[in-house]
DNA sequence: CATGAATGAGTATTCATTCAT
DNA sequence: TATGAATGAATACTCATTCAT
């Protein structure tokens, strides 16, 4: 019984984390009024009522697909933005770390990309999404302003640059995401959005190809 | 009657016009299966069968509005990436005019926004659309690798940079679209996405701020 | 003043009778349901809001052809149905007069396919007109009964055998409208849906082809 | 599973037909723009996006329905006006035929009663119905002449006849949708239209009450 | 008076969600 | 639990009617 009952949950989470991650794939290349419920379920190779077992909405669906971006991705990526070191080091292995995950793990770029949908788009499902994606830029404006003391990164108003730096990186996933086969940008390049020519060329590349 | 027949036609095409702006900025907002017919006619201020007077469908809406930038966005973009004279002083031309028009004519920005949309999306109204966007990033793969050549322009791969200079203008669109009153960052830093800072250093700058 | 004022009413009733014979004909082609007012405006060659200047509403329009019909031919049909002298005779006279007029006027055919629609359909705006047409459908049985007493009518029910005579009529009516070239049964032809080919042969032809 | 899947599949279609059925009635009745969707889904006892399981639109729906007409009803009844043995036999065996079937099958009549309205309207969905229509009438005026060859048919344009003749069955057909509880005319008197009473008074009535 | 563009209530159709199997 | 047909509210679109010119 026991262990039963515990295959059975098991089975539950199988088919529960399946059709999140399929719908975080489904939803940035379609968009979140663009995917069909019917759709996304052939799209699975489920019943469209299955989806219903494990969500009980279209947006709860959504809902929960942020707040993992907002509990997983954006904190990590926080972590790797909060004050530590030489900002020209910090950055360039920031775009490392950006560009290493939209490589290696499949949803990672959609995630990114339905990040920036949900950024902008109007609905309430996205308000923690869109707060914690907030902080982020604070915190990578206020690394530009210290890069910017220290010389290493760009003239220019730290708020817009942060956020052309993460608009960059979405770039990068969107590519990712629509053209699986095109290659990125490299890490330098990326870091570039932010750092002089002059600061980079001091650091070692590591050369790796996304 | 020749007068009034002739007032008819004009009160038509502004009337015409008037939809197709509004359209535009409204399917880039909200993209086009978020827009309902009905909030697009009301925030026009118009019923939502005079919509239909003038379109046929809401699809063939959105088909007009591709083939406008089809035929008037991405041609006069593609003039400006043909060879001509040193990289540099091309890609500050090119970066100052697309900022430029992007503060100047309110729907600039919508429209880029709508083809970035349009491009990655599914439907087949944007065909044409993406053939010609797809065009200019050839174009400008061909500038970017005679840039390279030049030494003017940062390496990698010329294709992967391409793209990675439209997206940032679609970027400096879709923050004037959704936060009008942000700035923007300049034509230079526009430009230095591909171009090194050697490169940009020996330009005169034109000092605007977009 | 006074001429000018008559002038304009008699134009007005100039327009009004075109919209309304243009409409029993459109009608009678295409069903009240299947008739679009712009539609019948083109057809008229005026704008559909002139037809709102001299009738109040589809509805109304309906209304004032079905009293029309109601008013002048179905009574002058019920006169023909009158008793009067042998049945035969009056069959043919009348069988005669029905088709002459399916000829002679051109929107005689269009008023009887139209009545028949309105009999039929479920519009309270044909009331009057059913009405009427019950009385004719009524006279008309009684004619019929008397011709069976007189030998020259086949047996059958009177009630169905009446109804059986106008419906041929129609189909005449129908045909008139629908293939104006095509010819028609004769007088003879028709009046032999009631009376035996006995009582005809004694019956002088009009050998008219319709 | 196979056995479900099968079990489904009848379902199907069973739905399918009890709204092609239903379809059928309800636009002989109230003609194809009088119809509204939710009336007739109404009239099934379904919602009306069930309609839209089976058929992709309205039209869609009434294609179907000329397609079932040309292919069933009018190839049948055209085997039965194809030249076999004396004429007055075969109208008399067509029109017992016609009248059985108006009596014994529900949506016959209704069927009947659409095609006249198909042949007639303007849409394009009839095409093929109104094309074997044609073959039907040629066929039978083919019939027509024969027996007037014969002298068993009355004179007149075989054509004007043959359209005559199934306007007859066509009256029947309407009486039959519209009063169901009405008397039919019977088999001799429907071929009556055509038959002299001489060539009719040798022939053995069948003597049924319609 | 005539026009024809504009209106908005009404109709066809879609699609998120439910529920019988 | 999984299914997919059925549902009906929401949305695209039409068309009788109005009204500014």
């Amino acid at each position: 019984m026991g262990r039963s009952a515990q295959h059975c949950r098991q089975r539950r989470e199988e088919m529960r984390g399946k059709i999140l991650n399929a719908s975080i794939s489904y939803f940035a290349r379609h968009g979140f009024s663009g995917t069909r419920m019917g759709d996304l379920a052939r799209s699975i190779g489920i019943a469209p009522g299955t989806i219903y077992l494990y969500f009980p909405s279209k947006e709860a669906l959504l809902r929960e697909i942020c707040q993992s971006v907002q509990e997983e991705m954006l904190p990590a990526l926080r972590v790797l933005t909060a004050p530590s070191g030489p900002v020209a080091n910090q950055l360039l292995r920031l775009s490392s770390y950006v560009l290493t995950r939209l490589c290696g793990q499949v949803d990672c770029a959609a995630r990114v990309v339905l990040t920036a949908q949900m950024v902008h788009g109007a609905g309430s499902a996205a308000d923690g999404c869109r707060t914690e994606w907030e902080g982020l830029c604070q915190d990578t404006s206020l690394l530009v302003a210290r890069g910017q003391q220290e010389g290493s990164v760009v003239p220019g108003q730290p708020e817009a640059l942060a956020d052309y730096y993460w608009g960059a990186a979405f770039l990068c996933a969107r590519r990712r995401l629509f053209y699986p086969q095109a290659e990125l940008i490299d890490a330098r390049t990326l870091a570039r959005v932010l750092l002089c020519d002059r600061a980079l060329e001091g650091l070692k590349a590591d050369g790796r190809i996304y």
